[in-house]
DNA sequence: TGTAATAGATTATGATCATAATCTAAACGG
DNA sequence: CCGTTTAGATTATGATCATAATCTATTACA
């Protein structure tokens, strides 16, 4: 049953993809591998032939989420308008319904938090190319000096899916999407703002 | 081997414990039955005296550890000392460090969203009480206008530990850290500005 | 005081876990 | 074109999982 090197590559891809969507929606530690390979259409058997362990699927599967993610914030329309539609859809009803298709961030962050340091070491890289594609658009000129201030939106934007996401009131969860959504525009108009200024 | 009603009750209690601290450090399903009870110093055949499930724990876990923690914010020092206290301990190196004894939300807020409705349930009603703690200090004349900015800023403060957690730049997470408590301070004094004009 | 109730230990259950060995058919390097 | 390599399936391993039954010593109650 060997396979062609493109249909292997074909076939990680595949596991790579499901392993994001699943991981997000069931958890790191709530799916296991036979369900990941399952998913991508494979049994578990295959699986050692493509990652030496479940904990270097994870570090893959969280680099390859985050490349995804900052690939959308690259493409988003430029200025203050991509902005509001990255805040928008990030802070939506439908953005907190979609576990699997959302941010990696909102769904895995704590977990990350207890990975080895492979997954940690890739969720650092990840992260911080996707904080420096937002500091790009925000200040263009020195992106450096606006990364820390991005990340503390961000990490404002990825609490409160997270907080909506964990309550059972759909209306007070709706209030704090609005909410976040206002405050995360102020905090991103100031990084603009100050970075302007410099 | 029966015991006293007022040992089982100390039973109880002392499952609730290890149940917060072990779902904390090592996440909700990185922990088992057997796990929890042998913190506690007992074996798995006492559990279900106890709980119906683990779900059920989760859920009492969950209630217990956010009740623990409004109780803390309830004896902070009145006036803003009391928010500054609550926030340079919040967003430190130590807490970020102690999983086991930290913040339930930054520890445990992905996982709780993919819980059972009685876990989340439990959430949403601590996180109620915690916020209002809150937003009391802030706006003693008006705190239900405070809560949901009030949650905004405290879901920055959880995400800000949860990326400070997962990242491996020690550096960079001390800045985040640092940027997050003077946004915090901001959007806390936002709030009691605005009640105060209310 | 004696009898029913039970907290907790021990042990069992069947599922699922990560990981691995074996097998086989197809793709490769020569 | 033939022999080596290997992708993926099947099956095995031993650990751990949530949950439960059984047992026993003790407490609560009558």
């Amino acid at each position: 049953m060997r396979r062609s090197q493109e249909h292997k590559d074909e076939t990680r891809r595949k596991i790579l993809d499901s392993a994001g969507r699943l991981f997000k929606a069931e958890g790191i530690d709530g799916i296991g591998i036979a369900g990941l390979m399952g998913e991508a259409g494979l049994t578990n058997g295959a699986f050692y032939k493509h990652f030496a362990s479940k904990d270097e699927l994870v570090a893959h599967a969280v680099a390859d989420q985050l490349e995804h993610q900052q690939q959308l914030v690259d493409a988003l329309p430029p200025g203050r308008a991509g902005i509001e539609e990255f805040v928008h859809h990030y802070l939506s009803a439908e953005h907190c319904g979609d576990l699997a298709q959302g941010c990696p961030s909102a769904a895995l962050l704590d977990e990350i938090g207890r990975c080895t340091g492979e997954a940690r070491q890739a969720y650092t890289d990840g992260l911080a190319g996707l904080m420096d594609a937002l500091a790009r658009r925000l200040a263009p000129h020195d992106p450096d000096a606006a990364r820390t201030a991005v990340t503390t939106a961000f990490a404002m934007m990825a609490g409160s899916v997270q907080i909506a996401r964990a309550i059972t009131d759909p209306a007070a969860a709706d209030a704090l999407l609005e909410r976040a959504a206002v405050t995360a525009l102020e905090l991103f108009d100031a990084v603009a703002g100050q970075a302007g200024r410099a």
